[in-house]
DNA sequence: AATCGATTGAAACGCTTGTTTGATTTCCTC
DNA sequence: GAGGAAATCAAACAAGCGTTTCAATCGATT
């Protein structure tokens, strides 16, 4: 057990740890109160004590598992002079691997995502502290790396492109693993290769990288760029 | 009411029609049975009549809806001598139109995609059924976008791309919501926008239309594309 | 050692859940 | 129109839920 050797002694840290796994696990009303104590090794009505009643318990085991998420994984820094080609990688990288990294991906992060799928009061706060700063430097990593060149609006498309691509592995994992074939998951779908594959495909996008395929089919025409 | 209309008499397609929407809106454990059957006009003993138990009823509905789905969404297709190109655009245009179309995503899509972010046993038929299917359309109109040039793993990752990036729309909307300004969300982010592009920033990063920002920041060569 | 608030514990509460029952109604067949 | 299976209904069931109760226990202070 990975978290159990930083199990508190403390009975309110040891019920949020047993409630996040829990919630992440089977999802809010899934999970019971009776599980999330047995798990904590505490009294049912230590819930109520410390927490007042289920629904406060999960908006806590939230925060909680945001902030513990925040402290292990700092937001990325790089010294002056970085290319900005990159630190895209480098964002790219850490942000999958934050998602799918490890072994397997940590339950604080499907805690999290379930917040994202289906927001409910803990989103707001998750998204202002954790999403948004987040989203914030790839922004500015965009626009260094075209040049400034684009309307805010424009880099933000890029941005929401570039969390789509890795998004879709986390959220829809299971998925994905159907529809590729079995080999190729291990080969081809590592946090690594990943994220190289979604840097590549964004830097040709914004023609800092050569693009996947030369032109020449005379199709080129046949849709212009909108507007 | 969009579907009243189409309430059969039949009471075991209105109990299918009313868990469908209830089991999208509220998730398996959080719906009950006795409120679908409300909803559906019918006796709560009718579910464990028609179907079973609850369970069974789950099952069904997901069924129900992924059938409902294929029939009022039928494949693109195309005349002969459509340019890849158009293609594309076409469909990301429909995926995008079915997922957040209309005036709100109907709750087949809200169902399906629970299945999705966690699979049940519904979910390997609903994939083999609905989503292969349709990314293998994806995956022609890649390979021909490309001229065949790439291998077969490469139009995967490629095709998950395009995916991922219509996905976060419709899985993590609400927190799109929160990091696009107000008024942009209106004007940027409408089906028919986000389709323009994805589509351009795909075809950008083919190389079949132009990039977003032209080179010439001398960070062209700090990141080869890997390998 | 006595005191008193903070914490824990076993048990029960009230309510909702999925499910079952058995009588009643409906609807078709002969 | 009588017979009988199919379908419907109100009511009740047992089990599980979140929550509460209140007595027992702990731990620091005096």
């Amino acid at each position: 057990m990975p978290d159990s050797a930083a199990e508190s002694r403390d009975p309110r840290e040891r019920i949020l740890l047993a409630a996040g796994r829990e919630f992440a696990e089977r999802g809010y009303e899934a999970a019971t109160v009776r599980d999330i104590c047995t798990a904590a090794g505490a009294n049912v009505a230590a819930v109520n004590y410390y927490f007042g009643d289920k629904h406060r318990l999960y908006i806590e085991s939230v925060k909680h598992a945001h902030e513990a998420r925040l402290r292990q994984v700092p937001q990325p820094e790089w010294a002056p002079g970085t290319p900005a080609a990159q630190k895209l990688r480098d964002f790219v990288g850490s942000m999958l691997d934050r998602m799918l990294g490890g072994d397997q991906p940590p339950w604080q992060v499907r805690l999290m995502m379930r917040e994202l799928l289906q927001p409910t009061e803990a989103c707001r706060e998750l998204v202002e502290d954790y999403i948004r700063p987040h989203f914030g430097i790839l922004l500015g990593v965009l626009d260094e790396l075209t040049g400034s060149a684009l309307p805010e609006s424009e880099v933000r498309r890029l941005g929401l492109s570039i969390i789509g691509q890795c998004f879709l592995y986390r959220a829809a994992g299971d998925v994905v693993a159907m529809l590729v074939p079995g080999g190729e998951i291990d080969a081809y779908h590592t946090p690594q290769a990943i994220a190289d594959h979604v840097t590549r495909f964004t830097l040709a996008a914004i023609g800092v990288a050569a693009p996947f395929a030369r032109p020449g089919l005379g199709t080129v025409s046949a849709l212009e760029s909108p507007r």
